[in-house]
DNA sequence: AAATAATCCTGCGGGC
DNA sequence: TGCCCGCAGGATTATT
């Protein structure tokens, strides 16, 4: 039983991958095993438009797993699958009451709570499908999960060897990487001491061990920050903690780095990147 | 064919 | 105080 107070779980950063994986650990314990009772849609305007289906194809379906793929969360029903991607401002969040604040675009009535579907810019999406996730136009092309024990630097060195792009914006095309977005690839890169400018065919065996050692460990600590204060979506003060993680370089322009360089902030594809020109090269 | 630019959208903060 | 502008970025589409 849920509270009947207003919960709402705010990241005040872009969900890439921790983000997506702990609203993951957050709601499946809630809803796994629960029936979806009823769906209310009130706004249809999403990345992509939002189906009759939904609604129509889901009421008294039963939750039996919620996993993730990348930055997508993928709710199983019996036969079909949910797909939810919540773009640069989505949030999903547990309310008493069905959705009518701003921006409470999807509500799914599961026992006596609404899971709410919150998402300002709408960003994001929420489709649902009847065949494996995996096959599904959203999904099939992405590539491998860094933190799946078959993501290493051999497996990236692969990826990376035939692409004349920059190492920054190659991790940010969810081809060679999945999950990694703007401020994880800055950081990423930041504790591999590589330069975000690096031709990605430039970068080879040892180099490529050192990025996907560092972005496991980057992806890893931040889903540690956030898990460990976030244990159920029930109660936001926990998340507290969340807001305090520090990041070495991103956001950081101007400021000082560990090393005693500056952090330096320039444009890459449109994208602010950040590094510290002292120990990344 | 691959790399880059434009696009969607709202909230927020700076400047005046 | 309020308005305008720029900025933020995931993923798709269009263009070079």
């Amino acid at each position: 039983m849920v509270a009947d107070t207003f919960y709402k779980i705010f990241f005040p950063l872009v969900p890439e991958l921790p983000e997506v994986e702990i609203v993951r650990r957050g709601i499946a314990p809630v809803i796994v095993g629960q029936t979806i009772d009823d769906v209310i849609v009130r706004e249809r305007r999403l990345r992509l438009p939002v189906t009759p289906q939904l609604r129509q194809k889901t009421r008294g379906q039963q939750i039996r797993e919620v996993r993730r793929r990348g930055k997508y969360l993928l709710i199983d029903l019996e036969g079909s699958v949910l797909i939810i991607h919540l773009g640069m401002s989505g949030t999903l969040y547990f309310s008493p009451k069905p959705p009518t604040r701003k921006h409470e675009h999807i509500g799914w009535k599961i026992g006596d709570v609404f899971l709410i579907y919150n998402d300002p810019r709408r960003f994001g999406c929420v489709v649902w499908s009847s065949s494996a996730p995996e096959t599904h136009p959203l999904l099939c092309l992405l590539g491998p999960e860094p933190l799946s024990p078959t993501f290493d630097g051999i497996v990236l060195r692969q990826a990376l060897k035939n692409k004349r792009t920059s190492i920054k914006t190659a991790l940010l095309n969810g081809h060679i990487v999945v999950g990694v977005g703007n401020i994880y690839a800055s950081e990423s890169l930041h504790k591999a001491s590589i330069h975000p400018q690096t031709p990605a065919h430039r970068i080879g065996n040892v180099r490529s061990s050192r990025l996907a050692d560092s972005i496991k460990i980057i992806l890893h600590q931040a889903i540690d920050a956030g898990g460990s204060t976030i244990r159920n979506f029930t109660n936001v003060e926990q998340a507290s903690g969340y807001f305090q993680v520090q990041w070495q370089v991103y956001g950081r322009g101007g400021q000082p780095c560990t090393c005693g360089g500056t952090v330096r902030q320039f444009k890459q594809n449109g994208r602010s990147t950040y590094y510290c020109p002292r120990c990344q090269r």
